[in-house]
DNA sequence: GTCTATAAAGAGATAGAC
DNA sequence: GTCTATCTCTTTATAGAC
């Protein structure tokens, strides 16, 4: 137990190991900064210093860089989320469940920033062969969603009459946008996670209009056509 | 009066007018699908059976031809919720006024699939001096939402304790995301916007829950660190 | 208006020096 | 391990034929 880690494959002690974990990093920010096709080896390489021909030697192709970014920001979050359900108490209820989905997915994205926001950003971007691999993680991914959402409604936690997929894509669209207007700063990732549970849980409306909007959820604007 | 158009600049009988149009169709699609450097201008030729260097009779470069792409995306989107909203009785609520404004987003994100995410996904990926004008123009479409949430928290129609900037950009996200799960189908686009309506507003939370989740939000979880 | 041909520049990948 | 060539292929943009 000497020289074992903490995490799976976290810090080998391995020499170059660094090395890679920088150009995974330049790569991952420039990658979500400008595309796929919009990066150069050469963006990449002078990030950290490097020539282009330099990156050969620790990733044998583009692809297969851009393809362990992706990798990486997909199954951090992944991991993350599925850490933190674990931690929770056995009876903890299907809503606490949902909030602690909801803030750890967005501290993930808004912590890793880069490499999760990568892996989402670049999806319709790269080579068919690595969005069909990604396509089927991120499907991985989701599965933990339906289940929490459905349990959610199997337990009667929440309403009958909002379609499971479109609350699933609503939630986690709206928490990957956070990727692309969060600044560090004003509001902490913790704030905006509790705000984003609060307006997906228990809604928007003030709780003295919500007797009267229950009532009438939606459809008020079908007058005119 | 007799050959007056319905719209702005809808359908002037030009000649090559049809050719511009289908030019920016087939950019819309694959920039939204490929991105701004993984789209060739022989790519977009090849969709309309034309070649390369044709395409410079319509426009004056690649970068003309995303921008309008961008342009259109943005400005239809905008234009439609103006619309909309103008629409509306005088007396219509607060939170009439933000369905109309969430379900017209998203028909025209779902609707102008192709422009509109389109204008979304490339904002990063365009050189510097498109980007301003358009982060320029998404800011007034920002405002508006902006205004629609202040003007429902001054009527004491949604809650006090949710940041809005959060709440603008959690819904706008939402929405957002749907041009890149939405497959026609399943799901009306009038629909999913009910569905988004009805989470944004009264949240998820069963009726029968609700009394009791609004009195512990979003800490439950806060036990273990 | 659209085509063909081509100029000019750029970028991924490889080989071999250090 | 990283660098300096260099090979090769692709792409934007232009010129001029049709």
């Amino acid at each position: 137990m000497a020289r074992q880690r903490a995490e799976a494959d976290e810090a080998p002690p391995k020499k170059s190991e660094l090395t890679r974990q920088s150009i995974l990093d330049a790569a991952a920010r420039m990658f979500r900064m400008h595309g796929y096709s919009g990066t150069r080896l050469s963006d990449i390489a002078d990030e950290i210093g490097m020539k282009a021909g330099s990156l050969y030697y620790h990733f044998p192709s583009r692809e297969a860089l851009v393809e362990a970014v992706m990798d990486l920001g997909l199954q951090r979050t992944h991991a993350a989320v599925l850490d933190r359900l674990s931690m929770l108490p056995a009876d903890a209820g299907h809503l606490t469940r949902l909030q602690v989905a909801i803030e750890t997915h967005l501290l993930s994205v808004l912590e890793q920033e880069d490499y999760t926001s990568a892996s989402i950003k670049l999806i319709w971007q790269v080579p068919a062969g690595i969005r069909e691999r990604q396509i089927a993680d991120q499907r991985a991914y989701g599965a933990l969603w339906r289940k929490l959402l459905e349990d959610a409604r199997k337990g009667g936690a929440i309403r009958a009459d909002v379609d499971l997929s479109v609350a699933r894509m609503a939630i986690v669209g709206a928490l990957n946008w956070a990727a692309d207007w969060y600044k560090p700063g004003k509001l902490t990732p913790k704030r905006i996670a509790r705000d984003i549970c609060a307006m997906v849980l228990n809604g928007l409306v003030a709780e003295d209009e919500a007797a009267a909007a229950k009532r009438r959820p939606a459809t008020t604007k079908r007058a005119k056509k």
